[in-house]
DNA sequence: TGTACATCAGTGAACGCGCGTTCACTGATGTAC
DNA sequence: TGTACATCAGTGAACGCGCGTTCACTGATGTAC
């Protein structure tokens, strides 16, 4: 049955808000359609009144996941701009570590985004920019020598490998995992002349 | 029919290996057993009599992926030790980005071991440390001030997040990709005092 | 060394299952008069 | 404002397909005598 252009909008949201989290856990071929549209409260057959493919729905899902993520980045509590220190101990705290299901997106799906299309690329590699654009201001504000532009750069590398590392390492040795994040933590700390 | 010892080994042999060159190309989710079987010269039952499932080839094809990638770190041209700048020079190229059939096995699979089950973790795990102790062997030759351990962390964990975000914005941006793989390469260099 | 036979790697059909996508249909919404 | 009707978001059965795994069978290998 048809529903108001308010519900329908709401349902195109729980889609995408339910798929970004669903393929940030288990990976975009480990959930299923038909899993997404109920768990959006939905039968699979509506995903495709407001998609045309689960690959269209993955690229929206990354594109809303990557906009939590910036606007995370960017905004503390109270909604002032937190401190560089406050953002790295944040990012790779291990509480934003085992909560993949809201963790950064471009760490979660870091190595599979490069086999899927260019569509969904492009969008991770905004994604990227804006991330290290963050970087970029912070470095700049604190007057650090060299190519600000490129310490921003490995900067996010390093916390988005960061981030994958100790997940991949985290069932096998925890406390491992656990140096991963302080490893990184001081060593870019170090190089942001904290 | 039954087949020599010898040729039984070559064949379960082939099958790692195929294993492994296509998880790191397209993931464990995206690769079925027939296809594994078939590019190793076999049926997918044959896979059955070597291994108990696909998980567990997985996790077979991992440890021979890590043992390839850290030979590979520890013999350059002729058999001797490449030194660091050959190293990151390496790792960090254009060509290995390029080709992940024969890239390294951590960066390939980063974002995905964490969905896995232990016994893959702890594989990928071992990978990990000895990575980082062929990086904190450099940073100890080259007499680097600081917590060399946890500077080799972290330039374990830069290198696999360049790897991974080279690759996932290459599609949409290959110049940007390049831009991430030299940015790492000249930011790992201060840290381990190029 | 030659023969009989147990072993078991490999074959290929079959299993149930979930996948992404399509489509005829439903019925409340929202518009035209 | 009230009525008739076109629209279209959502339903749920059905599509063909490939998945991982199982299993009865094959037949060369390798062993026992």
């Amino acid at each position: 049955m048809k529903v108001s252009k308010e519900k329908a909008a709401q349902n195109r949201a729980a889609l995408i808000e339910t798929a970004a989290r669903l393929f940030r856990e288990r990976g975009i071929d480990g959930v299923g359609v038909a899993e997404i549209g109920k768990a959006a409260g939905l039968t699979h057959g509506a995903l495709y009144a407001h998609f045309p493919s689960k690959e269209a729905l993955a690229a929206e899902a990354l594109e809303h996941g990557l906009q939590i993520s910036h606007a995370r980045m960017t905004t503390a509590h109270g909604g002032r701009l937190p401190s560089l220190g406050e953002l790295l101990d944040s990012y790779l705290s291990e509480e934003k570590r085992d909560d993949i299901a809201n963790g950064c997106a471009l760490a979660a799906s870091a190595s599979e985004i490069g086999r899927q299309d260019e569509a969904i690329s492009a969008r991770y590699s905004n994604g990227f920019e804006q991330m290290a654009a963050v970087f970029e201001k912070h470095l700049h504000a604190h007057k650090v020598k060299g190519d600000q532009r490129e310490k921003a750069i490995a900067i996010s590398a390093a916390l988005i490998g960061a981030i994958s590392a100790s997940r991949a390492v985290f069932k096998a040795q925890p406390e491992f995992a656990n140096e991963i994040l302080r490893a990184v933590r001081r060593t870019v700390g170090e190089i942001a002349g904290e």
